[in-house]
RNA sequence: GGCCCCGUGGUGUAGCGGCCUAACACACCGCCCUGUCACGGCGGAGACCGUGGGUUCGAAUCCCAUCGGGGUCGCCA
C-alpha cells in the first residue's frame, strides 16, 4: 500500500503515531516559511505542516505543490498547539508533521474548484463528471447510496428474498414508456428491447416457484427527462408469492424505517406511514403523491355556496361540479401580480380562473370580521355569513387568503393541489427535516384514452381489480378500483406497486375491457398468459426507485446528484458524447441504414478534448 | 411538440442602448510573509460578452434564428 492511513481518520488519540498519508491536495498556504497542506481523501480532511526547520527536503517539495495535486507524505501526528485547533474539521484537533512529502502526480489547474462548493454550470458538472465527483457532497452521496442499497439487500436477505437477476436484451411491449432498441446482427431486422422495468420476468419467477425475489434492477425508458426522471434509472424490484397488499405494504414500510433510522437518524418519520385511497389523496390534496409535511387540505365548499349569487360558481355547480378551496395563511396583503401569478398556475391546470378572498383588517377574530375586511374581486356577490362560513371550514383567521376553485372535480382538484404546494412552498411550511412517508392506495384500474376511444390500464393489465368492485369490470370500468398502490414521501412517488392477477379467466376478463381480442393478448402477453396456465401463485410486489429514495436522503433536489454519471435534459452524456454516430460498417453488420438523419445527429460526433 | 429561465476572463457573478478601452470576487502567475485553515499583503496576466443574422449613427445590452444547459406541461402502462 503506498498509505497506511486515512486522512479523515485522525483523532488526538493517533497522537505521536508516524503515518503515511496519500491523497489530493485540497488547499495549500504558504507562510512563506510554514507551509500548510490541507490533504483530501475519500475518508475527509487533515492538516499537514511541512516546516523548513525540521524538514528542509520536504519543504521543497511542498513549495512546489498546487491544488489537486496528488501527495503522499510521511509524518507524525501532532496534537495542534493551544488556540490553533479548527473545531470546523474532524481532524481539527490534529495535524500531521511532515517528514517527507513525495509528488505522486502533478495536476493541470482544474476547470473549477474542488474544494469551494461553489455552484458550477451543469454542462461543466457533466463534462467534468469526475472532477464534480470529487467533491465531498458528491462522495457522500455515493456513499449514501452504497448504503442504502447494502442496507437493502441485508433486510431482504434476512427475509428470505432471492437476488436473481433478469436480462437486460428483452422483447419490446407495445405498452408504456417508448422502448430503447437494440439491433441484432445475427437477426436482421430484428431487435431487442431494454427493460423499462423487469415486470413481466419477475412474474415468471413467481410461477417459477422463487416466492420472494427482489433485484437492485437497471431500467431504461425512451421518455422526457425532469429533475427527477432519468433515461436509466434503478429500482429496487421485489415480487412475492402468496402475500396480500397489507403484507407488501407492511415489508416496504419496515424497511424504509429501518433505512431512516439507521443512515439517516435526524430525519423525521412519522410512523405508522398513512395508508390513504387515491381518492382521499386527489379530494384532500389534489394529487396522487400528496405532499403531507403540510396541512391546508382541500376544502369542499360546494354547500355553502350552494345560494351564491355568484354566477361562475352556480354554474359550475349547476353542471355538477364542485367548489373547493384551499387556504394561503397570512397572505392577504398580496399583491394584483402575487394574486395574479396564482391564477396563472390555476389556469395552467385546466382552472377556467381563481377566486381569491382576503381578509384583511385589524379583526381580532373571524367573529369580528366585516365585509370592510373582506376584499375580493367577487366581494359583492358574497354576504357576510358566507365568507365566515367558508373561512371557518379552511380554518382561516384574519390576514389569510381564501383561494377558490370552481369547475369539474378532476380540475378543481388538479389546480388547487397546484396552488397548495405553491402557498406551502412560498411559506416555507415543510419542516426540511421532516420525511412524510406514506401509501396511496386503491388507483383507478383503467383510465379512459380519449385518442383512441378505448380504456387504458391504469398501471397496467397484471393489476388485479379491487374484490369488492369486481361484478362491475365490465358494466362501469371507470368506477373500478385496483389494488395497486404507490409509496409517497414529500410530494414524490417513490414506489409503485400491485397485487398481480393470476387467474387466467380473470385475466382474459380485463384484456376483453381493455380491447384486446384473444389474439392480440396472444401477440402481446403469449408467453406470460402461457406461463400463468400451469399453476401461478397468487401475488404481487413493489418496486421503489432508488436514485428518488437516495435523493430525498441526501436532500438533493435532482436525480443528478446522486447519480454517478448522470444524463442530460437530452438524454445525452457529455463526458462520453453519447449518443454518437457509428461507422457506416457498425450500420451494415446490424442491417440497419440511416434514412433521416436532422443536422444534428448528421454531424461528426464531438472529439473528447 | 409547447411554455419559461440561463449562456460575459478558468469559475461564480455585475453590467441590460453611448459613461465598457467590460467591473468585482475566487482561481491562475510572480514577489513577500513561521500558526494558518475561505490565511494575509503587493504586483501581473487573462473575456470583445455561446454562435449566426438583423435593427441602430452606435449593441454584451434590442429583435430573429440557432446551439448548449436547466425547469416545466404533454409524455413517463
Amino acid at each position: 500500500m503506498l498509505r497506511d492511513t486515512n486522512c479523515g481518520e485522525l483523532r488526538k488519540e493517533h497522537a505521536a503515531r508516524t503515518v503515511r498519508l496519500a491523497g489530493w491536495v485540497n488547499r495549500r498556504r504558504d507562510h512563506g516559511g510554514l507551509i500548510f497542506v490541507d490533504l483530501r481523501d475519500r475518508s475527509g480532511l487533515v492538516q499537514v505542516v511541512i516546516n523548513p526547520q525540521t524538514a528542509p527536503d520536504a519543504y521543497r517539495v511542498a513549495d512546489q505543490l498546487r491544488n489537486e495535486w496528488v501527495v503522499a507524505i510521511n509524518g507524525t501526528v501532532g496534537v495542534r498547539p493551544a488556540g490553533t485547533e479548527n473545531p470546523r474539521l474532524p481532524t481539527g484537533g490534529v495535524e500531521v508533521y511532515a517528514q517527507q512529502v513525495e509528488v505522486l502526480n502533478a495536476s493541470k489547474t482544474p476547470p473549477f474548484a474542488i474544494a469551494d462548493e461553489a455552484e458550477v454550470e451543469e454542462s461543466l458538472r457533466l463534462r467534468y463528471r469526475y472532477l464534480y465527483l470529487r467533491r465531498s457532497r458528491m462522495l457522500r452521496n455515493l456513499t449514501l447510496r452504497h448504503e442504502v442499497v447494502q442496507y437493502i439487500r441485508r433486510f431482504l436477505d434476512a427475509r428470505g428474498f432471492l437476488d436473481v437477476e433478469t436480462p437486460i436484451l428483452t422483447r419490446s411491449t407495445p405498452e408504456g414508456a417508448r422502448d430503447y432498441l437494440v439491433p441484432s446482427r445475427v437477426n436482421p431486422g430484428q431487435f431487442y428491447a431494454l427493460p423499462q422495468s423487469p415486470q413481466q420476468l419477475k412474474q415468471l419467477l413467481m410461477v417459477a416457484g422463487v416466492e420472494r425475489y427482489y433485484q437492485i434492477a437497471r431500467c431504461f425508458r425512451d421518455e422526457d427527462l425532469r429533475a427527477d426522471r432519468q433515461p436509466e434509472f434503478t429500482q429496487l424490484d421485489l415480487e412475492m408469492s402468496f402475500v396480500e397488499q397489507k403484507d407488501i405494504l407492511d415489508l416496504i414500510e419496515a424497511m424504509y424505517t429501518g433505512m431512516i433510522e439507521e443512515l439517516c437518524p435526524a430525519k423525521r418519520v412519522v410512523k405508522p406511514f398513512p395508508r390513504i385511497t387515491y381518492r382521499e389523496a386527489m379530494d384532500r390534496y389534489g394529487s396522487d403523491k400528496p405532499d403531507m409535511r403540510f396541512g391546508l387540505p382541500l376544502t369542499d365548499l360546494s354547500a355553502e355556496m350552494a345560494e351564491t349569487q355568484f354566477q361562475v360558481l352556480r354554474q359550475a355547480l349547476a353542471q355538477g361540479g364542485v367548489v373547493k378551496g384551499v387556504l394561503a395563511p397570512g397572505s392577504a396583503d398580496y399583491s394584483r401580480k402575487q394574486l395574479d401569478d396564482l391564477a396563472q398556475l390555476a389556469r395552467d391546470r385546466g382552472a377556467r380562473g381563481l377566486v381569491t378572498i382576503a381578509l384583511r383588517g385589524g379583526a381580532q377574530s373571524l367573529d369580528a370580521l366585516t365585509m370592510e375586511d373582506v376584499h375580493s374581486v367577487a366581494a359583492r356577490f358574497f354576504a357576510l355569513p358566507q365568507v365566515k362560513a367558508m373561512a371557518r371550514r379552511l380554518e382561516a383567521k384574519p390576514g389569510d387568503l381564501l383561494l377558490l376553485v370552481a369547475g369539474p372535480r378532476e380540475v378543481v382538484n388538479a389546480s388547487l393541489g397546484a396552488l397548495r404546494l405553491e402557498v406551502g412552498h412560498r411559506m416555507g411550511l415543510a419542516d426540511p427535516s421532516m420525511m412524510a412517508w406514506g401509501f396511496v392506495t386503491d388507483f383507478p384500474l383503467f383510465e379512459w384514452n380519449a385518442q383512441e376511444k378505448r380504456w387504458n390500464a391504469a398501471h397496467h393489465p397484471f393489476t388485479a381489480p379491487h374484490p369488492e368492485d369486481m361484478e362491475r369490470l365490465e358494466s362501469d370500468p371507470a368506477s373500478m378500483r385496483s389494488q395497486a398502490y404507490d409509496l409517497v414521501c414529500n410530494g414524490n412517488e417513490i414506489a409503485s406497486g400491485s397485487i398481480r392477477i393470476h387467474q387466467p379467466e380473470l385475466q382474459e376478463r380485463v384484456f376483453r375491457v381493455l380491447g384486446y381480442s384473444r389474439e392480440d393478448a396472444q401477440e402481446r402477453f403469449g408467453h406470460l398468459l402461457e406461463a400463468f396456465s400451469y399453476g401461478a401463485p397468487p401475488h404481487g410486489g413493489i418496486a421503489p426507485g432508488i436514485d428518488r429514495t437516495v435523493m430525498l436522503l441526501a436532500d438533493e433536489e435532482s436525480l443528478r446528484e446522486v447519480i454517478a454519471f448522470p444524463k442530460t435534459q437530452n438524454a445525452t452524456d457529455l463526458l462520453f458524447g453519447a449518443p454518437s454516430t457509428v461507422r457506416p460498417e457498425q450500420l451494415r453488420e446490424v442491417h440497419l441504414r440511416v434514412v433521416e438523419a436532422t443536422p444534428q445527429s448528421a454531424k461528426e460526433p464531438q472529439s473528447s478534448a
